[in-house]
RNA sequence: GGGCGAUUGGCUCAGUGGUUAGAGCACGCGGUUCACAUCCGCGGGGUCACUGGUUCGAAUCCAGUAUCGCCCACCA
């Protein structure tokens, strides 16, 4: 036990504690302080890992607390737990960071070269892995550091490189040549997820090509047919001039030729039903290395693919004055002199959707190229079979539909990327164009084809998509492709807790890959948290400007308080808008923890020694006040076990903060310091009473230790352990389910009521706060020992003294006439009167008070009328179940009575 | 063009068929006694977006409408 500081500061609480865990060496499922059942299954949660270049954002700090949340009550719970961190080496998102910090020193990924520029990335990752490491930690993860995985590390590597010889060796892996959307800033193709289609308003050219006379083999000067184009600078690469097979107007000219302007090369007019013969002039250029439609257009037709743009999206290989010229450029030439030479027929602004590069913001050009594709068709077969059956569940449901179609339309996965940070591609060509691949760290000995040695092969300069080495994530964290311990012992993993903004980027490739390679799915349950934004619902994000620090929060108002304000009110998928109210409710609801435990600690009864050992509260010594408070902590254990099954983390904390704040402060502590200061009790009651506070609060600081697990472990430490304790809160006990007494709870809930009719009336009739008032209290027979136990409460609690106690409802009221400044409260089946003896006594205070009455009357016989109507329909009571009826019937008598007795206090008051 | 979500008190949000719909913040009134003013007590405030349906009973289920947001999609 240790001595809690009078103020709650975070900041030194939270900081010794981690050390603490570190030093028991409890946070690893095979660790000397772990306390877990090895007969229970263990539970895994593989951290998301954070980009090691970025830095920790609110999103992270919400990530980490839900995935803490689960690794924590699964530990409490008696599992071997791993929480298993790492760390994410994010190639394109790398790289666009490191280019914009040595584009300041003057230097580009170019002018450094290869080599250069990967050590420069490796020290730059170097500086910024600890800081992510230690902000993690701040936020409290109780993850196993000697398990920290890295996707640029050694193992990560050689996964990566036999997962790509498998799926090549299993034909799910091919080389070909494809259009792909290519970025002029990143200089690398990205795969569709990575296209951010965007709203813009463009130009809708429309341009004559003049038909070509078979006779002369010349253009017509007056013969042609209009195209409309968005894009003027593909012209160079158009090979035909597509119109729909039944469209009139064009019917005579399929089959004709028309003269490219610029490159002056004749195409063919071809008949092709994709063309809409509403749109533009219902005649379409074909560009097919530039454009996906064309593309598959020219596929069709059989038609050649000029490539006309370079890498870096300058006009190239046309043979016109316009290469060399950046694409815009050479549009606005194009259009120019078409203009001049009078072939410019029209020209409307147009609302399209242009795709643009997820990292750059480039706009994104289609490219012929030759690239890697992953096969996604059999693997996505799997990966619908395993939600669909159930084996794994995606949590909210309604993911299961945004899974089900994407995964049912999927297209091959471009993997290569034209980038030098992440993980090479290991295959090899021959000069001959044979392809090998191999998962071998020093590459093949030979071509497998031809024989070739190895000193004439080539190794494919592309890396993969870092999205490859995440969808590996699940198991090459734990050792595969060997068959390791951990491998056998944590695979498959639990849950899989991340953003659903990246279900089909990562989700769906970890499920494919996953179950392909291990022939398991890699966690039985997907929970997709929301995401956080701003308080005025924008996304948090740098050029914003609006991006939380979650360590600016920390140091102002505690993990803990991050953690709890990240989870409270949430439902899964569901974004939520963060703002400094949220923060400063958990801040004050852990200094509310922190000063309860701090009175209850300091109310040990001086009978009862300082550092022994816990205690059960004597059962026989257990008054209605403590009976209540075990039973409502039990009722807040079962509440949360449900919560918890259901995955409804802001409902566990929302059942904590009423429960903690509602009912054990404000009415357990203010019960138990009335007989903890009762002198004329004795001693061993008195000691009950604080062993009951002791086990309630032990309870609750258990059922709160996964979502604050600071505060709680600090005050854990400061409250009387049972023999069987750990050292630890994190490694103890989750509460088990007690009996609940519900008769203590209905009856003590019942005097409750009274308390705060009293207080209601009293602050209703303007009586002054300190003002003691003589009272009269009818309590139902059955309700008596409840009562005299609690009349002390009773009376220090709503200022009811003396506080008389009468048999009957007759008899309240007899003897003390109602008069002027008398006040009737009903509460329920209890009653009362508080006399303001010496009051005001100038009639006031009656009007006021029959006021009082008579609107709790009207109020009353609204509900009675509601009640009555509802059992006066036949359906009702023949067809809502027998419960409800009696619920229904109860409710009216109760109602009924009520307004009687209303109606009698004010005929007193007459 | 498809799909999904949201719409509940002034604000931010819980609440997936059963009495009288909840919380935090904000607001009003009152509180310096020994856990806490990061607090305590009391209170005001909502026809649960709209229309129709199912049901004894709907914020909750169904259909449609509106507004906002997101995801997917090769009309140049």
């Amino acid at each position: 036990m240790t001595d809690l500081p009078k103020t709650y500061t975070p900041r030194d609480v939270e900081g010794a504690i981690y050390e603490r865990w570190l030093a028991a060496d409890v946070f690893a499922p095979d660790g000397a302080g772990s306390t877990a059942d090895p007969a229970l299954p263990p539970f895994t949660i593989i951290q998301p890992p954070p980009n090691v270049t970025g830095s920790l954002h609110l999103g992270h700090a919400q990530r980490t607390a839900v995935e803490d949340l689960l690794v924590r009550h699964a530990r409490m719970r008696g599992h071997r737990t791993l929480f298993l961190p790492g760390l994410d080496h994010a190639s394109i998102a790398a790289q666009f960071v490191l280019d914009g910090i040595i584009a300041k020193e003057g230097e580009s990924r170019q002018s450094l070269g290869r080599e250069r520029y990967l050590e420069r990335m490796r020290a730059f990752s170097d500086s910024t892995k600890p800081v992510m490491l230690a902000q993690q930690r701040r936020v409290g993860a109780s993850a196993d550091w000697g398990r920290l995985r890295y996707t640029m590390d050694d193992g990560s590597a050689r996964s990566v490189r036999v997962a790509f010889e498998r799926l090549y060796r299993d034909g799910l892996a091919y080389r070909t040549e494809a259009l792909v959307n290519w970025c002029p800033g990143c200089r690398t193709s990205v795969s569709d997820l990575e296209v951010i289609p965007t709203p813009e308003t463009g130009t809708l050219w429309s341009v004559r090509y003049h038909l070509i006379d078979e006779a002369t083999g010349e253009p017509s000067p007056d013969e042609g047919i209009v195209v409309a184009t968005t894009r003027p600078e593909t012209i160079l690469g158009d090979v035909a001039v597509a119109v729909h097979p039944e469209d009139e107007r064009y019917r005579t000219l399929v089959g004709r030729r028309v003269r490219i302007p610029f490159v002056d090369r004749d195409v063919p007019i071809i008949a092709d039903d994709v063309v809409d013969r509403t749109f533009g002039t219902g005649a379409v250029k074909i560009t097919p290395a530039h454009d996906q439609a064309d593309h598959a257009t020219g596929k069709r037709h059989g038609l050649p693919m000029p490539t006309v743009l370079a890498d870096d999206a300058t006009v190239t290989n046309t043979g016109t004055r316009f290469d060399g010229l950046d694409r815009y450029e050479a549009r606005a030439l194009i259009v120019a002199e078409l203009a001049a030479q009078g072939d410019l027929v029209d020209q409307t602004a147009h609302e399209m959707i242009i795709g643009r590069c997820q990292r750059s913001n480039d706009v994104l050009e289609p490219r012929l190229k030759t690239q890697w594709f992953i096969r996604t068709g059999p693997l996505a077969e799997r990966a619908l079979d395993a939600t669909r059956s159930g084996r794994t569940r995606i949590l909210p449901e309604r993911f299961e539909k945004t899974w089900e179609h994407w995964l049912t339309d999927i297209r091959d996965w471009n993997v290569s990327r034209q980038l030098w940070w992440g993980h090479r591609i290991p295959a090899w060509y021959c000069p001959d164009g044979h392809v090998t691949v191999s998962s071998e760290p020093d590459g093949p000995t030979a071509c497998e084809v031809c024989g070739r040695t190895a000193a004439e092969l080539q190794q494919d300069p592309d890396i993969f998509d870092t999205w490859f080495s995440s969808g590996l994530w699940p198991f090459s964290t734990l050792g595969w492709p060997d068959d390791t311990a951990d491998y056998r012992t944590y695979y498959p993993t639990s849950v899989m807790e991340t953003g659903y903004d990246i279900i089909f980027f990562w989700v769906a490739r970890m499920m494919m890959l996953g179950l392909h390679l291990t022939d398991h799915e890699p966690f039985h349950t997907i929970y997709l948290s929301g995401l956080i934004r701003d308080p005025e619902g924008q996304k948090m994000s740098k050029t914003k400007g609006n991006v939380v620090d979650p360590l600016g929060v920390i140091d102002d108002t505690g993990a803990d308080a991050l953690r709890f304000a990240v989870i409270h009110g949430t439902a899964a998928g569901q974004d939520q808008r963060f703002g400094r109210t949220k923060l400063e409710n958990a801040r004050n609801f852990a200094n509310k923890l922190w000063n309860a435990t701090r009175f209850v600690v300091g109310a040990r009864p001086p009978t009862i020694p300082a550092g022994g050992e816990r205690r059960l509260p004597a059962e026989a010594h257990l008054g209605p006040a403590e009976r209540w408070i075990l039973s409502r902590a039990s009722a807040s254990v079962e509440a949360v076990d449900d919560a918890m099954a259901d995955y409804a983390f802001g409902e566990v904390t929302r059942v904590l903060y009423d429960a903690i704040w509602n009912e054990f402060c404000d009415w357990g502590l203010e019960l138990a310091k009335v007989r903890l200061a009762d002198e004329s009790l004795p001693a061993e009651t008195r000691e009950a009473t604080w062993w009951a506070l002791i086990e309630a609060l032990d309870t609750y600081l258990r059922l709160l230790h996964p979502v604050m697990p600071f505060v709680t472990e600090e005050l854990w430490g400061a409250i009387p352990h049972r023999a069987s304790d750990p050292g630890l809160l994190i490694v103890a006990r989750w509460p088990g389910l007690t009996a609940r007494d519900r008769q203590v709870e209905a009856e003590v809930e019942a005097i409750l009521g009274l308390v705060r009719g009293l207080r209601n009336a009293r602050a209703e009739s303007r009586v002054e706060a300190g003002t003691w008032l003589r009272t009269e209290v009818v309590v139902p027979a059955a309700m008596g020992p409840t009562f005299e136990a609690l009349r002390p409460a009773v009376e220090r609690l709503a200022r009811a003294r003396p506080l008389d106690r009468r048999l009957t409802r007759e008899a309240l009221g007899q003897g003390s006439p109602a008069g002027d400044g008398v006040l009737s409260v009903i509460a329920g089946e209890l009653e009362a009167l508080a006399y303001r003896d010496g009051g005001p006594g100038d009639g006031a205070t009656r009007d006021a008070e029959r006021a009082r009455l008579e609107r709790e009357l009207a109020e009353a016989r609204g509900w009675l009328q509601g009640a009555r109507a509802r059992l006066a329909n036949e359906a009702f009571i023949a067809k809502a179940p027998p419960n409800v009826v009696d619920g229904a019937r109860a409710r009216e008598a109760e109602l009924a009575d009520q307004v009687a007795r209303l109606e009698d206090r004010l005929a007193d008051l007459e």
